[in-house]
DNA sequence: TTATGTTGTTCGGTATAGCGAACTTTTTGT
DNA sequence: ACAAAAAGTTCGCTATACCGAACAACATAA
Protein backbone atom coordinates (compact mmCIF):
# COMPACT_ATOMS: atom_id res chain seq x y z
CA UNK A 1 0.00 0.00 0.00
CA UNK A 2 2.29 2.42 1.32
CA UNK A 3 4.91 3.01 -2.02
CA UNK A 4 7.32 1.21 -1.46
CA UNK A 5 11.07 1.88 -0.10
CA UNK A 6 12.95 1.17 -2.88
CA UNK A 7 11.12 3.48 -5.32
CA UNK A 8 10.88 6.14 -2.99
CA UNK A 9 15.09 5.70 -2.37
CA UNK A 10 15.98 5.76 -6.08
CA UNK A 11 13.04 8.94 -6.88
CA UNK A 12 15.14 10.93 -4.09
CA UNK A 13 18.53 10.35 -5.25
CA UNK A 14 17.63 11.19 -9.02
CA UNK A 15 16.17 14.30 -7.67
CA UNK A 16 19.66 15.00 -5.87
CA UNK A 17 21.16 14.19 -9.05
CA UNK A 18 23.58 11.65 -7.52
CA UNK A 19 24.66 8.21 -9.11
CA UNK A 20 24.58 4.86 -7.06
CA UNK A 21 28.50 5.11 -6.61
CA UNK A 22 27.68 8.55 -5.14
CA UNK A 23 25.18 7.71 -2.69
CA UNK A 24 27.15 4.58 -2.05
CA UNK A 25 30.07 6.35 -0.68
CA UNK A 26 28.08 8.99 1.13
CA UNK A 27 26.40 6.34 3.10
CA UNK A 28 29.22 3.96 3.62
CA UNK A 29 27.40 1.37 1.28
CA UNK A 30 28.47 -0.42 -1.72
CA UNK A 31 26.68 0.38 -4.78
CA UNK A 32 25.47 -3.27 -5.26
CA UNK A 33 23.85 -2.81 -1.84
CA UNK A 34 21.70 0.45 -2.54
CA UNK A 35 21.02 -0.86 -6.50
CA UNK A 36 19.35 -3.63 -4.53
CA UNK A 37 17.47 -1.57 -1.91
CA UNK A 38 16.17 0.28 -5.27
CA UNK A 39 15.44 -2.65 -7.51
CA UNK A 40 15.30 -5.83 -5.72
CA UNK A 41 11.88 -7.36 -3.84
CA UNK A 42 11.25 -6.18 -0.23
CA UNK A 43 14.51 -6.23 1.64
CA UNK A 44 14.94 -5.86 4.75
CA UNK A 45 17.68 -2.77 5.84
CA UNK A 46 19.16 -2.07 9.06
CA UNK A 47 18.23 0.73 10.47
CA UNK A 48 21.89 1.90 11.07
CA UNK A 49 22.09 1.46 6.96
CA UNK A 50 18.98 3.08 6.58
CA UNK A 51 18.98 5.87 8.85
CA UNK A 52 22.30 7.00 7.13
CA UNK A 53 20.63 7.29 3.46
CA UNK A 54 17.79 9.19 5.27
CA UNK A 55 19.86 11.66 6.18
CA UNK A 56 21.70 12.31 2.86
CA UNK A 57 18.66 11.90 0.97
CA UNK A 58 16.98 14.70 3.37
CA UNK A 59 13.81 13.21 4.47
CA UNK A 60 12.92 10.67 7.45
CA UNK A 61 13.32 7.18 8.20
CA UNK A 62 10.11 7.13 9.00
CA UNK A 63 9.17 8.89 5.58
CA UNK A 64 10.99 6.36 3.66
CA UNK A 65 9.42 3.41 5.86
CA UNK A 66 6.09 4.94 4.35
CA UNK A 67 4.39 5.65 7.62
CA UNK A 68 4.11 9.58 7.26
CA UNK A 69 0.52 11.33 7.50
CA UNK A 70 -0.31 14.12 5.90
CA UNK A 71 -0.03 17.59 8.00
CA UNK A 72 -3.80 18.80 8.44
CA UNK A 73 -4.03 22.71 10.06
CA UNK A 74 -6.44 21.49 12.90
CA UNK A 75 -4.05 18.57 14.03
CA UNK A 76 -1.25 20.96 13.74
CA UNK A 77 -2.68 23.13 16.69
CA UNK A 78 -4.00 20.51 18.77
CA UNK A 79 -0.45 19.63 18.77
CA UNK A 80 0.94 22.93 20.04
CA UNK A 81 -1.47 22.73 22.94
CA UNK A 82 -0.68 18.82 23.57
CA UNK A 83 3.17 19.90 24.10
CA UNK A 84 2.34 22.19 26.44
CA UNK A 85 0.83 19.92 29.16
CA UNK A 86 2.31 18.28 32.06
CA UNK A 87 3.82 14.84 32.19
CA UNK A 88 1.06 12.78 33.68
CA UNK A 89 -2.02 13.69 30.74
CA UNK A 90 0.36 13.55 27.89
CA UNK A 91 1.52 10.09 29.28
CA UNK A 92 -3.24 9.21 29.94
CA UNK A 93 -3.39 10.81 26.30
CA UNK A 94 -0.42 8.49 25.00
CA UNK A 95 -2.16 5.29 26.20
CA UNK A 96 -5.61 6.61 24.84
CA UNK A 97 -4.41 6.75 21.49
CA UNK A 98 -1.83 3.65 21.21
CA UNK A 99 -4.93 1.62 22.44
CA UNK A 100 -7.45 3.15 19.66
CA UNK A 101 -4.27 2.77 17.20
CA UNK A 102 -3.66 -0.57 17.78
CA UNK A 103 -7.14 -2.42 17.76
CA UNK A 104 -8.37 -1.01 13.87
CA UNK B 1 27.81 9.57 23.94
CA UNK B 2 24.89 8.55 22.71
CA UNK B 3 23.20 6.41 25.25
CA UNK B 4 23.05 2.83 23.47
CA UNK B 5 19.49 1.09 21.29
CA UNK B 6 19.50 -1.38 23.84
CA UNK B 7 19.67 0.54 27.16
CA UNK B 8 16.76 3.07 25.35
CA UNK B 9 14.42 -0.09 24.08
CA UNK B 10 14.78 -1.79 27.95
CA UNK B 11 14.08 1.43 29.95
CA UNK B 12 11.65 2.21 27.70
CA UNK B 13 9.89 -1.42 27.93
CA UNK B 14 10.09 -1.38 31.92
CA UNK B 15 8.32 1.95 31.92
CA UNK B 16 5.55 0.73 29.93
CA UNK B 17 5.39 -2.31 32.01
CA UNK B 18 6.11 -4.52 29.53
CA UNK B 19 8.07 -8.05 29.87
CA UNK B 20 10.47 -9.42 26.66
CA UNK B 21 7.65 -11.71 26.06
CA UNK B 22 4.59 -9.31 25.85
CA UNK B 23 6.87 -6.67 24.00
CA UNK B 24 8.26 -9.79 21.35
CA UNK B 25 4.60 -10.84 21.24
CA UNK B 26 3.51 -7.08 19.99
CA UNK B 27 6.31 -6.74 17.38
CA UNK B 28 6.50 -9.99 16.06
CA UNK B 29 9.69 -11.14 17.51
CA UNK B 30 11.31 -13.58 19.06
CA UNK B 31 11.63 -12.67 23.24
CA UNK B 32 15.31 -13.91 22.80
CA UNK B 33 16.30 -11.00 20.00
CA UNK B 34 14.25 -8.44 22.17
CA UNK B 35 16.80 -9.47 24.77
CA UNK B 36 19.63 -9.51 22.55
CA UNK B 37 19.00 -6.07 21.80
CA UNK B 38 18.77 -4.80 24.84
CA UNK B 39 22.05 -6.81 26.08
CA UNK B 40 24.33 -7.35 23.34
CA UNK B 41 26.88 -5.50 21.79
CA UNK B 42 26.10 -3.23 19.19
CA UNK B 43 23.26 -4.92 16.71
CA UNK B 44 22.42 -3.91 13.34
CA UNK B 45 18.26 -5.00 13.60
CA UNK B 46 16.06 -4.28 10.57
CA UNK B 47 14.71 -0.95 10.52
CA UNK B 48 11.40 -2.65 10.04
CA UNK B 49 11.69 -4.72 13.30
CA UNK B 50 12.65 -1.26 14.78
CA UNK B 51 9.83 0.84 13.07
CA UNK B 52 7.59 -1.29 14.93
CA UNK B 53 9.80 -1.69 18.44
CA UNK B 54 9.23 1.78 18.19
CA UNK B 55 5.97 2.12 17.55
CA UNK B 56 5.08 0.23 20.39
CA UNK B 57 6.89 1.57 22.79
CA UNK B 58 5.59 5.24 22.08
CA UNK B 59 8.51 6.93 20.14
CA UNK B 60 10.24 7.31 17.26
CA UNK B 61 13.21 5.34 15.37
CA UNK B 62 15.46 8.17 15.28
CA UNK B 63 14.98 8.19 19.39
CA UNK B 64 16.11 4.63 19.95
CA UNK B 65 18.52 5.27 16.88
CA UNK B 66 19.85 8.13 19.00
CA UNK B 67 19.34 11.90 17.71
CA UNK B 68 16.48 12.90 19.43
CA UNK B 69 15.66 14.09 23.13
CA UNK B 70 12.89 10.72 24.49
CA UNK B 71 10.07 13.62 25.42
CA UNK B 72 10.31 14.97 21.77
CA UNK B 73 10.33 11.28 20.00
CA UNK B 74 7.50 10.38 22.57
CA UNK B 75 5.27 13.62 21.51
CA UNK B 76 6.08 13.31 17.96
CA UNK B 77 5.32 9.70 17.60
CA UNK B 78 2.00 10.41 19.63
CA UNK B 79 0.89 12.92 17.19
CA UNK B 80 1.45 10.01 14.35
CA UNK B 81 -0.54 8.11 15.97
CA UNK B 82 -2.71 10.42 16.87
CA UNK B 83 -3.45 11.89 12.77
CA UNK B 84 -4.14 8.41 12.37
CA UNK B 85 -7.35 8.57 14.14
CA UNK B 86 -11.22 8.96 13.42
CA UNK B 87 -12.77 12.52 13.49
CA UNK B 88 -14.58 11.67 17.01
CA UNK B 89 -11.67 10.33 18.45
CA UNK B 90 -9.48 13.46 17.50
CA UNK B 91 -12.18 16.20 18.43
CA UNK B 92 -12.43 13.97 22.17
CA UNK B 93 -8.50 14.70 22.32
CA UNK B 94 -9.30 17.98 21.31
CA UNK B 95 -11.68 18.84 24.44
CA UNK B 96 -9.54 17.49 26.66
CA UNK B 97 -6.54 19.33 26.35
CA UNK B 98 -8.06 22.50 25.26
CA UNK B 99 -9.50 22.57 29.05
CA UNK B 100 -6.62 21.24 30.40
CA UNK B 101 -4.51 23.65 28.86
CA UNK B 102 -7.04 26.27 29.85
CA UNK B 103 -6.87 25.91 33.06
CA UNK B 104 -3.29 26.99 33.86
C1' DT C 1 35.28 3.14 -36.24
C1' DT C 2 37.82 2.05 -31.46
C1' DA C 3 38.85 3.65 -27.10
C1' DT C 4 37.61 5.66 -22.43
C1' DG C 5 34.62 6.71 -19.21
C1' DT C 6 30.35 6.57 -16.60
C1' DT C 7 26.49 4.33 -14.97
C1' DG C 8 23.85 0.44 -13.81
C1' DT C 9 23.49 -4.88 -13.11
C1' DT C 10 24.66 -9.60 -11.70
C1' DC C 11 26.66 -12.92 -8.71
C1' DG C 12 29.32 -15.72 -5.17
C1' DG C 13 30.89 -15.40 -0.60
C1' DT C 14 30.93 -14.01 4.40
C1' DA C 15 29.11 -12.10 8.45
C1' DT C 16 25.20 -11.68 11.20
C1' DA C 17 19.99 -10.89 12.06
C1' DG C 18 16.64 -13.27 14.06
C1' DC C 19 14.45 -17.54 15.37
C1' DG C 20 12.94 -21.86 18.42
C1' DA C 21 13.71 -24.35 22.19
C1' DA C 22 16.13 -25.59 26.22
C1' DC C 23 17.82 -23.82 30.26
C1' DT C 24 18.29 -20.75 34.56
C1' DT C 25 16.72 -17.30 37.61
C1' DT C 26 13.18 -14.78 39.87
C1' DT C 27 8.53 -14.20 41.39
C1' DT C 28 4.12 -15.79 43.21
C1' DG C 29 1.07 -18.73 45.81
C1' DT C 30 -0.06 -22.03 49.41
C1' DA D 1 9.41 -23.96 53.29
C1' DC D 2 8.41 -26.01 48.29
C1' DA D 3 6.09 -26.07 43.76
C1' DA D 4 4.55 -23.81 39.84
C1' DA D 5 4.54 -20.09 36.92
C1' DA D 6 6.64 -16.20 34.96
C1' DA D 7 10.59 -13.73 33.51
C1' DG D 8 15.06 -13.70 31.73
C1' DT D 9 19.29 -16.05 29.44
C1' DT D 10 22.03 -19.08 26.39
C1' DC D 11 22.85 -21.51 22.18
C1' DG D 12 22.78 -23.68 17.56
C1' DC D 13 20.81 -23.09 13.30
C1' DT D 14 18.93 -20.88 8.85
C1' DA D 15 18.03 -17.02 6.13
C1' DT D 16 19.67 -12.92 4.37
C1' DA D 17 22.14 -8.21 4.64
C1' DC D 18 25.86 -6.48 2.57
C1' DC D 19 30.15 -6.59 0.16
C1' DG D 20 33.78 -6.79 -3.83
C1' DA D 21 34.57 -7.53 -8.22
C1' DA D 22 33.35 -8.70 -12.72
C1' DC D 23 30.21 -7.69 -16.36
C1' DA D 24 26.84 -5.03 -19.44
C1' DA D 25 24.91 -0.85 -21.42
C1' DC D 26 25.30 3.50 -22.74
C1' DA D 27 27.39 7.79 -23.66
C1' DT D 28 31.15 10.98 -25.21
C1' DA D 29 35.19 11.80 -27.85
C1' DA D 30 39.31 11.13 -30.86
Amino acid sequence: MAGDLGARIKELRKKRGLTLDQLAELTGSSKSYIWELENKAPPRPSADKLSKIADKLGVTITYLIGEQAEEDATDANFYRNFQKLDKEKKEMLRRMVQVWDDDE
